[in-house]
DNA sequence: CGGATCACG
DNA sequence: GACGTACGTGATCCGA
């Protein structure tokens, strides 16, 4: 081996870990075809600096690009954990990862991975290699285990260089970073840990600490070693404990340094780079910058001796499905997007056309284009369809407006389109596709269509995945949010297409052939949704849910939102200026207290009236830094004699009664049907619930007289009632059940007060105050105790609280064995189970952060009971219209759900009627599938206003 | 746009 | 080095 003239320099890329940051940074870039490339862009522009640097004086001689392979390496033999709760990574950065090597092989570098082997233990044993014959190293990377590897010897140095913080790192960034010496990073990582890689290190112990100890003691070992000498401190039992987890950390952090080297260092040689394949690649993906300078020769730059020929390229024609990488999640194998092949559809030939190839396929995905986001309000403005992956069309019904004279597109006379679509999209052997149907059927059904059958990706989406969003990674059921996670596609976005603001127009003036694009797009990614995530339902148990309590509620609650109910606008406007006098002379009050005027609804300036000016005590600070002013402040306040507070208090509840609702209410009654149209949400809370949006009906204010007279404006048309009918105390029914509480099932099956139950239990006797006590309690238990907790809500001693929790769980045998094997469950599978198989997933509940872990296990212990209650509610709500028209009860409306609640308009002579049939809908719904060990009690009241039905 | 507050189950 | 104590929602207002 021939000494060189002028001394060796080795750059070895981390190209995996430099994919990860360059996405982060980098805008989403798409090439030509649509295939996201912005990390790509990243990473060739930073293979070209480094190329170009081969004549400078601290350049690279040689280099090599590193690559993670597969995802399993021999340290997961050593630890099952290791890299075990990494999110997959974002799915516009899977198909960019196989691009990487077709990027590396452009520029003709050597691209080197090895299975079971990470790209850090290949790059500490070539780093070491080159040491040995004297070579300089630069690791191209920021890594920070990589930062062991640093350091000088026998004048060969190996040092790092952060491309995309231009900076090189060295001794001096080491100490900086870590307070030791390279040699003794590891030492520090193994006692920190890794949450990323999921090295667990020791519990409690931060990177502060590790640094601390570890140049202490000049070593882990010796760190250990001190801990039985050290005074009592948490800090000495976590070492104590924790030492053979800091062994195995170290053991995990330790880079493999004898890895059998692939490719011979000489064959990484660098030398001019060859402008041919290179030129390919960058026009291929629109680099179009890069390959202008690359023809003008500006900055080219170098290559090197051809030894790593490119191979011909087939992971391109896709950029999915290249099995060879670290692409954990291989696509299906889907054509890209390609908005060019959607067909604007204008004639009836062409409609009738698509109508035939729907019905022989029995599968369409269908979307709407409407003028409004508020689905009772939309007028449709057209329609798009599709069969399969880039096989849809869009079909323009009311484009150019509703001026009469303006010119307008060649489209298909709505009503004509109407009579030739309708019996498609009712033909019971042809499955309709949507995403969130719950809108389309609103919009048909306005048209004169019932839609039927459907399938619903959102929906299907949310019975597998719901919680399922982790940090920097979206959880929700979005059309844009689910391509970009499942498909790597990020589709046109509708301000794109409609603009925003003041200056957004309505679909209906968008030209053909961007609104076919966009709304065909709609339909295909549908399509491809459902493609991917219907099969998903059986392989991994959710067909139970979704089929039995989430599809059948689709049409169900469209329903309801068509219904509507109608609220008293008289009454309202009346009440919003009885408060707004009562506002008016309240603030004037407390100007008057305060000795000045101020924004009341401001807490920010409230606080600083209360306990600066004012000079109360017991201001606290949140970490905002603001005081708090909330009802428990103030409400102390206003019992240690501070006026002004009682007054604020007064204040505030009008002026929430006033805004969220009387005001509100009045605006978003419909003016077609002069009613109020909600919007429930399928998918808006993780444990199963419905939410309501637009007015949000489940919030209308029922505990303080007060607030009950705007119950009393909603009110049944002339000649009706309203029937409110609700479950009573299903969630602490269910935990009885669930947990196996003999004592709480025998109470509930006696039809026993359960609170005054509960409280003779704990405290011997029942009196107001002990019974509200159990009430407190019984909450608290649903809802995951801690002590602290219900110590602040009784207003006793944390370890008082203690007391009674321990006093509950011995009353109540079965409560704590529920929670521990609840939480044991969810923190080996990820995911919490209701009754029917409803899944919720927790991604924190094995955090190292122990505020975010101990959300999670409360939400957990949670999510079973309350989701429970939903399935049920569902179920029943699902089975009710069929049921009340099995007893020729056809002219009962369902108009509200409230959780455990029913509310209903329906003609006064039918009360008699309906009610049993309702109650044992309701008490029986759980049936078959479940048997529950309680009986459902169902209260059920009527009356002329929501507020007289209970 | 986030925080504070408060309406509901 | 810390931390923040009850689950699940949505609407409104203030102020940066």
């Amino acid at each position: 081996m021939a000494e060189p003239s002028t001394k060796q320099h080795l750059y070895l890329v981390d190209g995996s870990s430099y994919i990860f940051r360059a996405y982060h940074r980098l805008p989403p870039l798409t090439d030509p075809e649509g295939t996201p490339v912005g990390a790509v862009y990243g990473y060739t522009t930073m293979l070209w600096k480094l190329a170009a640097d081969l004549d400078e004086a601290d350049g690279p001689t040689h280099l090599a690009v590193i690559l993670d392979a597969g995802s399993v390496s021999f340290r997961n033999e050593i630890y099952e954990h290791y890299k075990a709760h990494r999110p997959d990574p974002p799915e516009d950065l899977v198909p960019q990862f196989p691009l990487i090597r077709d990027a590396t092989r452009a520029f003709s570098l050597p691209c080197i991975e090895v299975e079971g082997l990470e790209a850090d233990d290949l790059i500490a044993s070539y780093a070491r290699e080159a040491q040995r014959r004297g070579w300089d190293v630069t690791i191209v990377s920021s890594d920070k285990d990589l930062m062991q590897l640093l350091g000088e010897t026998d004048g060969a140095r190996i040092d790092m260089l952060d491309t995309m913080k231009n900076q090189r790192i060295y001794l001096p960034e080491v100490e900086e970073k870590f307070g030791v010496p390279p040699e003794l990073v590891g030492d520090v990582l193994a006692l920190m840990g890794d949450a990323v890689d999921n090295v667990p290190g020791i519990y409690g112990i931060g990177p502060k600490t590790a640094s601390k100890l570890i140049a202490e003691h000049g070593s882990l070992t010796a760190a250990l070693d001190s801990a039985p000498d050290m005074k009592p401190s948490k800090l000495k039992e976590r070492l104590l404990e924790g030492r053979e987890d800091a062994e195995l950390s170290k053991v995990l952090v330790t880079l493999k340094e004898d890895c059998d080297l692939p490719q011979p260092l000489d064959e990484m040689q660098l030398g001019p780079v060859p402008p041919e394949p290179l030129a390919a690649f960058l026009s291929k993906h629109g680099f179009t910058s890069l390959l202008k300078r690359l023809e003008t020769g500006t900055g080219s730059p170098a290559r090197k001796t051809d030894l790593n020929p490119p191979k011909p390229d087939k992971a391109g024609d896709n950029g999915a499905g290249d099995g060879t990488t670290a692409n954990r999640q291989p696509l299906p194998e889907m054509p890209r997007i390609d908005h060019s092949a959607y067909e604007t559809v204008q004639s009836i030939e062409r409609l009738e056309h698509w109508i035939a190839r729907a019905r022989a396929a029995r599968l369409v995905a269908v979307d709407t284009e409407t003028t409004s986001l508020d689905s009772v309000r939309a007028d449709l403005v057209g329609v798009s369809l599709a069969l399969g992956p880039n096989d849809a069309c869009y079909i323009p019904l009311a484009h150019g407006g509703d001026d009469m004279f303006a010119q307008k597109p060649e489209q298909v006379p709505m009503d004509r389109a109407i009579a030739a679509l309708k019996p498609l999209i009712e033909d019971d052997s042809v499955l309709k596709v949507f995403q969130n149907g719950k809108y389309d059927l609103n919009v048909f059904a306005r048209a004169g269509i019932a839609v039927a059958p459907i399938e619903d990706t959102m929906v299907i989406s949310f019975a597998l995945d719901a919680g399922r969003g982790e940090e920097g990674m979206g959880g929700g059921h979005g059309m844009d949010e689910l391509s970009e996670r499942h498909l790597g596609h990020t589709p046109i976005a509708f301000k794109d297409v409609c603009g925003t603001g003041k200056k957004a127009i309505s679909f209906a003036e968008v030209p053909l052939d961007d609104a076919t694009r966009y709304a065909a797009e709609d339909a295909d990614v549908t399509m491809r949704l459902y493609r991917l995530l219907k099969p998903r339902l059986s392989e991994e148990a959710g067909t139970r849910i979704y089929e039995r309590v989430d599809r059948p509620l689709i049409p169900v609650v469209a329903r309801m939102e068509r219904e509507g109910i109608k609220v008293d606008r008289a009454r309202l406007a009346r009440l919003s200026e009885e408060f707004a006098v009562e506002i008016g002379r309240l603030e004037g009050e407390i100007h008057e207290l305060a000795g000045q005027e101020f924004t009341v609804g401001s807490p920010k300036q409230l606080g600083e009236i209360l306990f600066d000016k004012l000079g109360y005590k017991g201001g606290k600070k949140g970490k905002s830094g603001q005081y708090s002013t909330d009802v428990s402040v103030l409400e102390r306040l206003a019992g240690e004699g501070a006026p002004i507070a009682r007054k604020v208090l007064d204040w505030r509840q009008l002026a929430k009664l006033k805004s969220t609702y009387t005001d509100a209410l009045q605006a978003a009654i419909n003016p077609a049907t002069g009613r109020v149209h909600t919007s429930y949400s399928l998918v808006g809370a993780q444990t199963g619930r419905l939410s309501s949006t637009d007015p949000n009906l489940q919030n209308i204010p029922v505990r303080t007289p007060i607030g009950r007279q705007i119950r009393e404006a909603f009110v049944p048309e002339a000649g009706n009632v309203l029937l409110a009918a609700d479950y009573s105390q299903i969630e602490l029914r269910l935990a009885a059940h669930m947990a196996g509480v003999d004592t709480l099932k025998e109470a509930f099956a006696a039809g026993e007060d359960i609170h005054a139950r509960t409280a003779k239990e704990m405290f011997g006797e029942v009196t107001r105050d002990t019974r509200a006590r159990a009430k407190t309690i019984n909450f608290a238990i649903l809802y995951g105790i801690s002590r602290w907790g219900l110590a602040g809500r009784l207003e006793v001693e944390p370890d008082e609280a203690q007391a009674m929790i321990d006093t509950y769980f011995q009353r109540f045998p079965g409560i704590q064995r529920y929670i521990h094997e609840t939480l044991e469950s969810v923190r080996a599978k990820g995911y919490s189970e209701t009754l029917f198989g409803r899944k919720t997933w927790f991604p924190r509940i094995n955090s190292k952060n122990q505020a975010e872990r101990q959300g999670s296990e409360r939400a957990a212990i949670n999510a079973p009971i309350q989701g429970t209650s939903a399935d049920i509610i569902k179920r029943a709500m699902a089975r009710m219209l069929p049921a009340l028209a099995d007893e020729g009860l056809t002219d009962v409306r369902m108009l509200l759900q409230v959780h455990d609640e029913l509310v209903f308009e329906l003609p006064e002579s039918r009360v008699e009627a309906a009610t049993p049939v309702i109650r044992r809908v309701m008490a029986e719904a759980a049936l078959p599938a479940v048997e529950l060990t309680v009986p459902l009690g169902v209260d059920i009241g009527t009356g002329l206003s929501w507020d007289a039905a209970h």
